[in-house]
RNA sequence: GCCGGGAUAGGGUAGGGGCUAUCCUGGGGGACUGUGGAUCCCCUGACCCGGGUUCAAAUCCCGGUCCCGGCCCCA
C-alpha cells in the first residue's frame, strides 16, 4: 500500500461536499462585494519569491529544478503572482478588486492548523491609497466570517505600522525595526524575557511601549488613551467607515505581522477563545507591486487558509455536515431500465442530482443503497410506468405515493 | 531542521514474547428480484516498513515512514 505524503490530505466525498459548501459561501461573499475571481499558475520561478521574502522563505518552499534547468516552486503564497499579473497589464481599470482561492504549498512541519498543502482565500484591492479601501477589505473579511456562522466567535485585531512608528519616535526609540521584531515575539516568550529584549532594543521607552501594547479595545478608546495624532484620526475614520458596514474592530497595537513589507494597517482575525492560530491576516502593502516591476501601486488585502477556519468552524458547530447527498435515486425493476433511465435523464436536465441503479440487484438492496448515499427520494420505476406513473418514496419519512411522471419535478422541489 | 506522544481489517478497538489475533462497525452476497434504516447466516478484510535480539516478535531494541501536538518559521 502506498502512503500519503506528509502534510497532504485525501478528500473523500463526504468531506468534499462540506468543504465545497464553505468555499462557495466565501467566494460568493467576495463576488457580492464586487470582487472578481482570478486564477493563476501553481508553479512559478523560485526567484519570484526571493524578491519579496528572501532566502528564509525560500527554504520553506516545495521547489525543484525542471527539465530545462530552471528553479521552479509550487507557490507558497499568491501576492507575488498577483503583483506580476498586475505589472503586465497597464490597462486595468482602478480600483482593481480581485479574489482567488488557490491551493498553496509550504515545506514545513505539519501541526494544528498547518499543513504542507492547503487552500488560501485571497482578496486584494489595488489602486486606492485611501483608508476606504482598507475598510472595504476589512469588512469583506468580517462579512465572510459572519456569513459562515462565526459572528461573535472571533475578534478582528487591527494595528497600524505608521501609528506605531509615530509612537516609537515620540518615545525616542531609534532602532524601530528591531523593536518591532521584539514586539512580534511578545506572546511567545516569558514576560521577563520579553521585557529584557524590549529594553535592549528600545531602552528607556520600554515601559511606555508596554503601556501602549496593553491597551486593546475599540478604536476610540485606544486612541484617546494613547493621545491624539494625525494617524489616530485616520484610524478613527476607519472605524467610522466600518460602522457603515456594521462591523467592529479591536485596535491592538501588539499585532505586528510580516515586518518586511506591510506599510499601513495590519490585521488578524483570531478565534475569541484564543485557542488557534490566526484565522486570517492581511494589511496594506503599498510598496510591494513595484518590487515586481509594476508602477507604484497602493494595495491592501488579506489571506485566509482553510485549515484553521475548519478547526474553528468545527469547534463552533457551524461546519456543514460531512455527508454525500443526491436529490433522487431511481430504483429499477427488471425490464424497465430504459424507462427508468429516461426518467433519470429528464430530472438531470432539470438540474437535479440523480443517481440510478447500475447493478440490477434486488429492490431491497437498491433502497439500502439509496439510504447510504442520502438520497432525498427514491423513485421506483416498474409496472406503473406503462400508465405513466412511478412510485416516489420520501426516504426521510418513509412515505410513498404513486404519481404521474410529470409530477416528479414538483415533488423533489418541495424539499 | 529540532522535540514529545502514537501507529492492530475501510473506520473504531482488545491483546502485549508461544494456540486459528478480540469485539463493534462498514463493504459484498443470501434469507428476501416490488420496498431501506431491523434480525439472522455466509463471505471479505489488519499487527506501518526495514533491520536486530530470540528456539519463537504484532509484542522487546534500533532506524525510517506517516499521524497528533509543540519549537523554529509563518509569506
Amino acid at each position: 500500500m502506498f502512503r500519503k505524503l506528509k502534510g497532504f490530505r485525501d478528500m473523500y466525498p463526504e468531506k468534499m461536499r462540506a468543504r465545497r459548501e464553505v468555499f462557495e459561501r466565501i467566494n460568493s461573499t467576495a463576488r457580492g462585494f464586487g470582487f472578481h475571481e482570478i486564477d493563476a499558475p501553481s508553479v512559478e520561478l523560485l526567484e519570484l519569491f526571493r524578491v519579496k521574502s528572501g532566502d528564509e522563505i525560500v527554504k520553506q518552499t516545495f521547489s525543484f529544478v525542471d527539465k530545462g534547468g530552471r528553479e521552479i516552486t509550487l507557490i507558497p503564497e499568491l501576492t507575488p503572482t498577483v503583483a506580476r499579473m498586475l505589472a503586465s497589464r497597464k490597462d486595468l481599470v482602478k480600483p482593481v478588486k480581485w479574489f482567488s482561492f488557490p491551493k498553496m504549498w509550504r515545506y514545513e512541519e505539519p501541526q494544528s492548523g498547518r499543513l504542507r498543502e492547503f487552500y488560501q482565500f485571497n482578496a486584494d484591492i489595488f489602486g486606492i491609497a485611501g483608508i476606504e479601501a482598507d475598510a472595504e477589505v476589512l469588512a469583506l473579511a468580517m462579512e465572510i466570517l459572519d456569513s459562515l456562522g462565526l459572528e461573535g466567535k472571533y475578534v478582528m485585531r487591527v494595528s497600524d505600522r505608521i501609528l506605531m512608528e509615530e509612537l516609537l519616535k515620540k518615545f525616542g526609540v531609534s532602532r524601530v525595526e528591531e523593536t518591532f521584531r521584539v514586539i512580534d515575539k511578545k506572546d511567545k516568550i516569558p514576560e521577563d524575557v520579553f521585557m529584557e529584549n524590549l529594553q535592549s532594543a528600545a531602552g528607556d521607552a520600554a515601559e511606555k511601549i508596554i503601556d501602549v501594547l496593553n491597551v486593546k479595545g475599540s478604536v476610540g478608546d485606544v486612541i484617546s488613551k494613547i493621545g491624539e495624532s494625525s494617524r489616530g484620526e485616520i484610524l478613527i475614520k476607519l472605524q467610522d467607515l466600518l460602522d457603515g458596514y456594521g462591523k467592529k474592530i479591536t485596535l491592538d497595537l501588539s499585532i505586528v505581522r510580516g515586518l518586511a513589507y506591510y506599510s499601513g494597517i495590519v490585521f488578524e482575525a483570531h478565534d475569541a477563545k484564543g485557542e488557534f492560530r490566526a484565522i486570517l491576516g492581511g494589511g496594506r502593502y503599498d510598496n510591494v507591486v513595484q518590487l515586481f516591476g509594476g508602477e507604484h501601486t497602493p494595495a491592501v488585502g488579506f489571506g485566509m487558509g482553510d485549515a484553521v477556519l475548519e478547526l474553528i468552524m468545527k469547534r463552533e458547530g457551524v461546519w456543514p455536515e460531512e455527508r454525500m447527498e443526491v436529490d433522487a435515486f431511481v430504483a429499477v425493476v427488471p425490464g424497465f431500465r430504459k424507462e427508468a433511465t429516461q426518467i433519470a435523464m429528464n430530472l438531470r436536465k432539470e438540474g437535479f442530482r440523480v443517481d440510478i441503479d447500475l447493478t440490477g440487484r434486488s429492490l431491497g438492496k437498491q433502497l439500502k443503497y439509496a439510504n447510504r448515499i442520502n438520497a432525498k427520494y427514491a423513485i421506483i420505476v416498474g409496472e406503473e410506468v406503462r400508465n405513466g406513473k412511478v412510485v416516489v418514496k420520501d426516504m426521510e419519512t418513509g412515505e410513498q405515493r404513486t404519481v404521474g411522471i410529470g409530477k416528479l419535478k414538483e415533488i423533489i422541489n418541495e424539499n
